[in-house]
DNA sequence: AGCGTCGATGCAAACGGTTGCCGGCAGACA
DNA sequence: TGTCTGCCGGCAACCGTTTGCATCGACGCT
């Protein structure tokens, strides 16, 4: 039983191949290969094979000063919405020969900050990071370092740094008017955080849009996390206090289901007693109950543009930075209708 | 405006504090750093710190030999079930220090193969894999290797790796029994591959404990993936050729959703006429229509128990495999119900 | 005073590649 | 046959750390 001996280096592959290490390094890189004598080539290539020889990343990064790896920090990869965004980034990467470093946060500074530390320890050719404050000490750090940065889904305020964001005062906006369209009057919006740059702008559309309808019976509460817990919470102290509310429009969709609970406890039945957008189409959000009405992002694309944006910046540095603003559209299904006749 | 040198070497600290590099070296080290005197190494680490001093985590791995990261396949991190099994084996890793390199292959062989080798390249300290085949050409590939290994989720039919799995068995059993009590005694079963652990094994249970139950009227078909489409298309044909159905085991939440879809489409209500119950309990599966009964794996304890497996693989690679059974439970919610009384 | 001990630090050789530069050799040409 | 031209491939420095070993000064002891 021979022992799992150490993996060949280059310089075995050069000495069974007979040739010099420097040249067995060339013909087995691409960029290189041309400058050798094709018989020589296709030796040293075989002898490589033959051996089961696989380069070092870690002496040829190095050395060459490229990991070919990238770092992703997202709040919480748990979070439906982050999934189809963080394969769009794997695929693109993956094409660029890029590597995926993952992490979540859990929107938490301290941890975000170590990670992010450590994948700039190991390297990292860039940073797509999903976690972004409007105002983030962290992301104020990293601009001024040398790591090409992209920021997605969430953007600060002051611009400076590239991103990749959902059209959100579009898409708040076209929550709103649909609310609208269908008779309601009465309307509130339950959005994230503020500090966030989506849960602000969307609460500021809201603000905008109805307002220019005239709408004078409305209601703007924040929850503190985009998740289903902070909308039942949120919702329990919107019933409460403006009762009369017949149309919602959340922050995003797990926000919405946890409103669409907190009234279903009340025994105020969605879509019948309330109406209830949400924000994302998420997976499976057609498929709740009831079918989730809501603003469509396409979510593999938005961490895809990101990708492909990371990349031009780790190809050329000193490129621009860019916001790109990807539009999303209204999905109609099962949790929106026209107020009771009676209203 | 001071260009963006490049960062600081070790060599810079220990010059900046007039040591030498090695004991620079050794002051920024856990490990080493009572070698030093106490005012020398208070001294280096400010000069570090007022530096920005940060490891090059290539250099020390090339040197040590750890790159503190380790590398995990999933098939599809957009499938709900894998993101919290990431988040588990994220979590425990790290805890260790370690950093997780992901990606999806789309069970594509090819691509596994090349997202593996790139992780090898990396120099990753160990793999996750969660999309084994029973026989599975890749792993088989890398057992032999020298990278720890362990499977996730699925395992292969011949031991010999390390390998954290559902407890497909007891799984499938709870369910059918599920029907049976319910009064069910035209069963069907819809499972995954059988080129698959959990497609196989969760069949077999099925197979068996329908033989056990005595029960005659029964069904067993495979699906060509372990996805909502796929379950859609195998329900046409099993809803075709066994009309009298009135339980399904699905052979996980998503073939379940597909098979409601396909039975509704031709009229057929769940819970009323069909019952269906799935497997896994992914996210949101409570608040689908109708909620899914289903049996509840711990997914982020598959994820969190394969890290430390590999961990302890990691410190002592000649550790004998081992393979560890997660159990699941049954969770009754609204997808199944007793057969209509004319039954 | 000489010597052993010991704590603190310097020295230099790796780790496994990449790459600018240079030299050698073959073929062409006169 | 001597020189020039190119193509190939060797040489060696370097990427930034870690670490076994050597060194060195101080100190205690006889």
């Amino acid at each position: 039983m021979a022992a799992a001996r150490r993996s060949p280096r280059l310089k075995d592959v050069a000495e069974a191949a007979g040739v010099h290490i420097s040249t067995a390094s060339r013909a087995l890189n691409e960029r290189t290969a041309a400058l050798l004598n094709p018989q020589t080539l296709e030796r040293v290539r075989e002898t490589a094979d033959g051996l089961g020889y696989r380069v070092n990343g870690m002496a040829r990064a190095l050395k060459t000063r490229r990991s070919l790896s990238i770092g992703m920090v997202v709040p919480d990869i748990t979070n439906p919405f982050f999934p189809p965004t963080v394969r769009g980034a794997e695929d693109v990467l993956d094409r660029a020969g890029y590597s995926l470093l993952l992490s979540s946060t859990d929107n938490d500074l301290g941890k975000a900050r170590r990670q992010v530390a450590a994948m700039l320890e190991s390297q990292v050719d860039g940073l797509l990071l999903a976690m972004a404050l409007r105002d983030d000490p962290l992301v104020n750090e990293l601009r001024s370092g040398n790591a090409p940065l992209v920021l997605v889904n969430r953007t600060i305020d002051r611009g400076g740094v590239s991103a990749v964001v959902p059209d959100d005062f579009h898409g708040a906006l076209e929550a709103a008017e649909h609310l609208y369209s269908l008779g309601h009057r009465r309307l509130a919006f339950v959005g994230g955080p503020l500090a966030t740059s989506n849960g602000a702008r969307r609460r500021a559309s809201f603000d905008q849009t109805v307002a220019r309808l005239g709408l004078k019976e409305v209601a703007a509460l924040e929850a503190v996390a985009f998740d289903e817990d902070a909308g039942y919470a949120t919702a329990q102290d919107l019933l409460t206090r403006h009762p009369r509310v017949t149309g919602v429009v959340a922050g995003n969709d797990l926000l919405a289901i946890g409103i669409i609970a907190a009234a279903a406890e009340r025994g105020i039945a969605c879509p019948q007693d309330i109406s209830v957008v949400g924000f994302n189409d998420m997976l499976l959000a057609g498929r709740l109950q009831p079918p989730l009405t809501t603003i469509r992002i396409p979510q593999y694309d938005v961490g895809a543009r990101a990708a492909e944006l990371l990349m031009s910046l780790v190809d050329d540095p000193d490129r621009n930075p860019e916001t790109v603003l990807i539009s999303g559209e209204l999905v109609i299904r099962g949790s929106t209708a026209a107020p009771r006749a009676a209203d």
